[in-house]
DNA sequence: TAATCGTTTCAGTAACTTCTGAAAGGATCA
DNA sequence: TGATCCTTTCAGAAGTTACTGAAACGATTA
């Protein structure tokens, strides 16, 4: 069985985008069913997923369960046809959207919400002594600081979320004056 | 020994930092070495790192060296004294500079450059049917689609690390009339 | 109602990652 | 030069995460 070039191109694509999710806490399984329904032009069932990342039922029916709860795969039904087909969010913004929004609430949310709860802590004083009070100090002032970027990069992120692939070469124009 | 209000809430921060870098694909004694370099207001040696994160000299030697090759962290030392001293980063904007710099490197350029040589593979042709003809169409068009997202992507960090933290007001304000 | 077809769950296993501790290495001191 | 003190390396152990395959489940059909 020769290979076309769509298959092997297709090949490369998925198992780069897997190598990649793994490097951000996604499981590899996961991004490659997400690369294949994305490239795919029409919905796949769970037996062409099983046949082309060669994975088993049980697998890729977790791993598709994920993918829909996350919102970046939608279950389709074929009229006479028992089986269920899987269909990628295809448009590039919204998919992005939607991992970035998934990354964010999972890496970014918990420590913005400790920091706070950190600084709390640390006003709360009950130093041990007076070596501490001054690490304290520094403690704080880093978390101050850390508190600040946060609430820059998160505003910034949401423009560019709000602001969409239409307005985006105007966005980008505004940036080269600052 | 009773533990005061600043150690507490440094535990709490080294933990909880450590747990994100963990979903990131950074290794969670890495991330809280890191972590606790931060906090500290002045440099620390092996026997500090391995007493308040209960490490091994062989985990904090490998980690330590980790976060030397990436940028954030600092040998230093102190006469009179064999042994090494560590002290990180200590401007944020900065820090997070190195950190995405990073993650762009490992996250985002092999994605970009598979995009690339997926794309020159389709254009060879070949197709082995008229299906995959179509197919083919569909999967170019997503993968130029993406390029396209990555260009602007990248643009807008690359504007975000320019400006860095005295400018930020302004683009921020700027960003609102988008 | 039973048979068929497909999906989901999950215990056990496999694969991978991280950590330890001991040995080797290297620098400074006497 | 040998002794001391600290760092680095790395093989094996421990811990973690992902995957399989079989059993349970559920829906549709006859």
């Amino acid at each position: 069985m020769p290979e076309s070039q769509y298959e092997k191109s297709r090949a490369l694509f998925i198992r780069r985008w897997g190598e990649m999710a793994a490097s951000w806490g996604i499981s590899r399984t996961m991004a490659e069913i997400h690369a294949l329904l994305f490239l795919s032009s029409k919905p796949l069932c769970a037996d062409d997923l099983m046949e082309v990342l060669q994975i088993s039922r049980g697998n890729a029916s977790m791993n598709v369960r994920q993918l829909i709860a996350w919102g970046l795969v939608h279950r389709v039904h074929h009229r006479g046809d028992r089986r269920e087909y899987f269909l990628a969010e295809s448009d590039v913004w919204q998919m992005f959207e939607i991992i970035s929004r998934e990354r964010r609430r999972r890496e970014i949310e918990p420590i913005v919400e400790t920091i706070g709860k950190c600084r709390e802590m640390l006003a709360e004083g009950n130093h041990a002594s007076a070596e501490q009070v001054e690490a304290g100090g520094v403690f704080d002032e880093r978390l101050t600081d850390m508190q600040e970027f946060f609430t820059v990069a998160n505003s910034l992120f949401n423009a560019f979320v709000r602001t969409g692939r239409s307005k985006m070469g105007k966005l980008l124009k505004l940036l080269v004056k600052v």
